[in-house]
DNA sequence: GCGCAGAGTTAGACAGACCTAATTTTCGAG
DNA sequence: CTCGAAAATTAGGTCTGTCTAACTCTGCGC
């Protein structure tokens, strides 16, 4: 079962998000070649290798879509948990930025032993969430949830704390950034321009309003609470 | 240019090591099929393939040997100062042992990135050597050489400070470690028997004498004087 | 309930990196 | 100077993971 390729693990996270994104429906093939950046019918081939191999870790339907088994999900959360330790050792421990860790993690994320993953969850002291917020699965893959929703759907009056933040985009996460909107900011929607017009949206810390796109706000939640990070004293 | 992959890589790694060991001479097919653990044909067509591609990395010259121009040897040095970074970094900031890190190094190697080679490079304050002793290539390709030689050529009676162990065996290591004798120890060689028999070495700040096989003190370098490693005080 | 656009799959190729088996080259011993 | 063993290369295959182009489903609009 052990030392699946680089490219077996980037399908079976990809397979995760996606379904994640959609309340565990099927993923598309479409999706799939999206998020991976390859073309369709690529999909299908690795899609039909996948299921046909044992164990299995994938349920294929032709035209339907595709699904985790339990022993699937069991190591796309593995390859998760390494992306976002990772993310979040490279921010605490050598001082990299948000917007610098996604892409190294994507290499790292496969390459890493299980010695390593473990010596830099002790390190961080087993932090629940990444630096842009995703929760961390557990060895077990259990995560911590929090009650939080995208800036987009509060109200004019309403705020919390930033939760959660995409760190798809690290020219978007840089000017976040430097706007002082962060982990565990406190935010609160000003104004709402009509017709999906951008949010402004006050951090409280600054005390500054900025109109944020729609865009943006999509990729930004927030939650009533502030979060336990489980890594704020990490520095050892 | 960028991008090799990480076969390429390897190659290049195993013929600058290939040639090191023998004085600058090309490095034989064999020579790096056994280092690399593939079959000699595999390497023929490699080194075709290398041969053949702009820009120049190496020069081939088909039964006779292949040496690295001066790109490939550049390259060449890149993989084995991330390599010993990363060898270092793993001892010093997440604890490993010395005969844990080399396995870990050799994936981590081809993935990580100028950015990261560069944290970890500040983090340690710039290290002339990995945690067995090797020099640590500069970011223009220079090293600190050292006066050493090998404890199998001491003569009774002499010693010095271990400055360099080879890691490619663990248990070697893990051996070595337990008797005391790691890096700068003091030793001094107090019996050597006849005909390639096992030579006695005295490791000074424990006083205790060990027999050790011409295999281990043939990979085992003494210096006349204390390394400086340029990393005791990395703890940051 | 039919047809068609778009999603999905099949077919066929290719590049990279490896293998085994067969052949060729090199070089030292006699 | 010739012969054979060891070293190296060629020949031909396999396995991954990707691609484009051509075909085939599926389901929505009417």
């Amino acid at each position: 079962m052990r030392t699946l390729s680089a490219a077996v693990e980037d399908y079976l996270k990809a397979i995760y998000e996606v379904q994640l994104e959609n309340d565990s429906a099927p993923a598309s093939t479409s999706a799939l070649a999206d998020k991976l950046g390859v073309a369709r019918a690529s999909v299908t081939g690795m899609l039909k290798k996948l299921a046909a191999t044992e164990p299995t870790l994938v349920e294929y339907r032709p035209y339907y879509g595709v699904g985790l088994t339990a022993a699937g999900q069991k190591i796309a959360l593995e390859v998760i948990r390494h992306h976002r330790l990772i993310e979040a050792y490279l921010t605490d421990a050598l001082g990299f930025s948000w917007d610098e860790v996604h892409l190294e993690a994507d290499q790292l994320e496969h390459v890493i032993s299980e010695e390593l993953e473990s010596r830099i969850a002790d390190y961080l002291g087993h932090p629940s969430v990444d630096p842009h917020g995703h929760p961390i699965p557990s060895k077990e893959g259990s995560f911590a949830s929090a009650a939080e929703a995208p800036l987009t759907s509060l109200e004019v009056g309403e705020g919390g704390y930033v939760s959660r933040v995409s760190d798809r985009d690290s020219e978007a996460l840089r000017y976040l950034a430097q706007l002082g909107l962060k982990l565990n900011a406190a935010v609160e929607v000003t104004e709402k321009a009509p017709f999906d017009g951008p949010i402004h949206v006050r951090i409280v810390k600054q005390d500054e309003v900025h109109a944020l796109s729609r865009r943006l706000t999509d990729e930004i939640f927030v939650a009533p609470e502030k979060r336990e990070t489980g890594r704020s004293g990490a520095k050892r």
